[in-house]
DNA sequence: CTAAATGCAAAATTTTTGCAGTCCC
DNA sequence: GGGACTGCAAAAATTTTGCATTTAG
């Protein structure tokens, strides 16, 4: 499990080596840009565009949806960010690109990332090998999460 | 990796245990549900409402878009069949309900179901089980697939 | 017969696009 | 200064909803 807070100085490295890698695509260091980046890297809970929108708005308030729309999916072309696996109408995004995995409460549908070293070590099965050229594997676990457990026994109790 | 086809059989008795777990759920029989359901059950690709509904206009050319959305999500209420996560903007479902991952192509973005025994079998790490209750784990393994490749090869030559 | 399901049309939600003006390099 | 980026407004894509009609049980 992460820590839901992130050091300003982790925060910091992370900025200095996007700006690094942003240069290195001939991406433009806007202002938006720097600051949606920023948004979604202190996040923890794989937000949204709206959502990020929503969080700007008060520091940024001429800061357009479409240009948070463009602007995820330009990082994400680049593979700055990625686009998390959900069931969700929206799409959402992180900034979290070392290897891990999800859990997804059924009720209150909060994403956490975990890691399982373990098994980012076994390799997969012979026949998928044939399939084609394996990149990547994730895992996500389903289940309900203690917070919403509880709420539900309390109203069990009601 | 499944089959692409899938027996008259085999598709038969899914067809009466679908049935029969409508009558169980007080869902009434009919001939749009029957073949929405059918349609999604012998797909091997994991359709969207609107591919779907493209694919029953030629035997329904009645059937509605959004009767098609709406059953979907009924089914889906119901545990008859399953949203599959993924990073698109379409909802794709899968008819398919036991233990099962995925492979996904991020080229033709095609979905391939596979099994993988051993997997399933172990249990998650002992910190997630602090996080809450879980029901389901399962893997999405992300690559390019043998077509893919060979197109990629063959541009490579032109 | 009656409640549930469907089809139609209209609306809501989420995302994308064209274009004129602005800003980074 | 020039091409990339942004904001605005409008459109496109995807999904949902209200209501009159039809249908399964």
């Amino acid at each position: 499990m992460t820590d839901a807070t992130k050091s300003t100085h982790v925060l910091q490295h992370q900025m200095e080596s996007f700006e690094e890698s942003c240069r290195a695509a001939d991406l433009k260091l806007t202002h938006q840009r720097l600051e949606i980046y920023r948004e979604l890297a202190k996040a923890t809970d794989h937000p949204s565009a709206e959502t990020l929108h929503k969080r700007l708005h008060q520091s940024m308030p001429t800061l357009s949806l479409d240009t948070v729309y463009r602007t995820l999916t330009t990082f994400e072309q680049h593979h700055l960010i990625k686009k998390v696996e959900t069931v969700d109408s929206q799409a959402h995004y992180e900034a979290q690109m070392q290897q891990h995995h999800h859990l997804i409460c059924d009720t209150c549908k909060e994403i956490m990332d975990f890691q399982w070293s373990s098994f980012d070590a076994v390799s997969v099965p012979e026949d998928i090998l044939q399939w084609g050229a394996i990149k990547n594997k994730s895992i996500t676990i389903y289940g309900t999460c203690r917070k919403c457990q509880a709420l539900k026994e309390k109203k069990k109790l009601e």
